[in-house]
DNA sequence: ATGATTGCGTCAATGAAGCTGACCCAACCA
DNA sequence: TGGTTGGGTCAGCTTCATTGACGCAATCAT
C-alpha cells in the first residue's frame, strides 16, 4: 500500500508541511470533497427521484433508521434545519406511511418518530445502494486509509456536529453507553 | 497522533473485514460525509450570503481559479449541471465583474472564462476561510490520515469525476499539452 | 458552397430544499 | 395560574437544480 500514491496529490505531499497547508493541497481537498460527495449521494438520489422523494427525505430516513424514537426536536438539531423545512419533508413521509409518530410517554408534548416497515424497506434499499459505493472505495483504499478518512472527516466538523455524531454513534444498544467499537462476541446482543 | 483512534468507529474496526462492510461502518461513513461536508461548506456559505451569492457561484470561482481559461463547455462537464443552471450563476458573476469572458482564438465559438482581479480576490477570501477548516482537520489527523482521506474520497467518485479530477490536477503550468488555456499566439484567424 | 453539427445563450415553466416571521395549541412546570 | 416548551402550521421568499424549445454564429464534412 505504500505504492498507493495515485491520489495525485503525490505521495509526500501530505507529509510536507501541515502547519501551512499549501495551496495545491487545499484545492485538491476542495475538489475531492465536491466530486466525492456528489457521487456518494448520486445513487440514492436516483432511487429517490423515482418515487418522488429527495435527499432531504433520505436524511430523515437515515437518522431515524439509526436512532428510532428520535423526537422532532432532536431530529431538528441533528439536521440543523428549521422546523418548517423539516415539516415539508416529514409530512409526506408520514402521509405515505414511511414514518410513524407516537406521543411521548414521559412528556406528552414530544413526538417520537420511527420508521414503519415500509420506511425500513426503503431506507434499506437506499442503504444498500450506498453500501456498494462505499465498500468499493474502502476496499480500494485499504484499512489504514479508511481510518485516516474517518479522522479527517471528523476534523472537518464543527463542535456541534461532533457532538451530534457522538450521540448518534453511542448507545445503539444502550448497554455500554459510549461506543462499543466492535463488540463482536461480547455475549451482549448480536 | 498514533493514538488518534477516537474516530469512534474504533481502532480496529476498519481492519476487520472490508469485503463485507458492516452496517455500522457504513452508517458511520454516511454520518461523517453528511456532517463533514456540511461544515466544510459552511464557512464560504456565510461569506457568500453577505454578498448575495451562493455555493454554486463559489464552485465556478473555484474551478476558474484552478484552471483559468476553461471554456463554458468544459465547465459544464466538470460541474455536471445544465447549461441553464450554469447560466443563472455565470451571468451575475460576469455582470458584477468577477468573471471575464474571451472569445476563443482557435475556435471562435468558444468562450474562455477567467477570473478578474475582483474575482480572484473573492475566490481567495473564500479559499482562505476554507483553508482554516481543512488545515485544522489535516493537522489533527496527521499526514498518514490525510493520504487515506484522499484515497477514500477518490474511491467514492465515479469514473467521470475521476477523469475530471485528473484533468484538473495535472498541468497547472501547461507544459504537458491538454487543454490550451488560451491559445495565445496561434497566428490563425482574422 | 451547402448543409449538418457544435458551442453558446436564452426563453418559459417546474420542482426541491432551504429560509423568515407569525401565530396557535397542548402540555409541562413553577 | 401563568410562563415556557414542543410541536404544527400559514404565507411568502430564495437558491439551485431540472426540462424542452429555439436562435445564432462558427466550424466541419461532403
Amino acid at each position: 500500500m505504500p505504492d498507493g500514491t495515485d491520489t495525485r496529490g503525490g505521495a509526500g505531499a501530505a507529509g510536507r508541511n501541515l502547519l501551512f497547508l499549501r495551496e495545491e493541497e487545499l484545492r485538491l481537498a476542495q475538489d475531492l470533497l465536491f466530486f466525492g460527495y456528489r457521487d456518494f449521494t448520486a445513487g440514492p438520489d436516483a432511487i429517490l427521484a423515482e418515487i418522488g422523494l429527495g435527499r432531504a427525505h433520505h436524511r430523515v430516513l437515515h437518522f431515524l433508521g439509526r436512532r428510532p424514537g428520535l423526537t422532532v426536536g432532536e431530529l431538528l438539531s441533528i439536521l440543523a434545519i428549521t422546523k418548517q423545512s423539516l415539516s415539508r419533508v416529514l409530512t409526506p413521509l408520514m402521509a405515505q406511511g414511511y414514518v410513524a409518530q407516537s406521543t411521548g410517554r414521559a412528556d406528552r408534548r414530544q413526538r417520537h418518530l420511527s420508521l414503519t416497515p415500509e420506511g425500513e424497506a426503503l431506507e434499506r434499499r437506499l442503504f444498500e445502494r450506498q453500501r456498494e459505493t462505499v465498500t468499493r472505495a474502502y476496499r480500494e483504499a485499504g484499512p489504514v486509509a479508511v481510518e485516516g478518512f474517518r479522522h479527517v472527516m471528523r476534523g472537518l466538523m464543527g463542535p456541534e456536529a461532533r457532538r451530534a455524531l457522538d450521540r448518534l454513534g453511542m448507545a445503539d444498544r444502550p448497554s455500554v453507553r459510549a461506543v462499543p467499537p466492535q463488540a463482536p462476541l461480547q455475549g451482549k446482543t448480536p
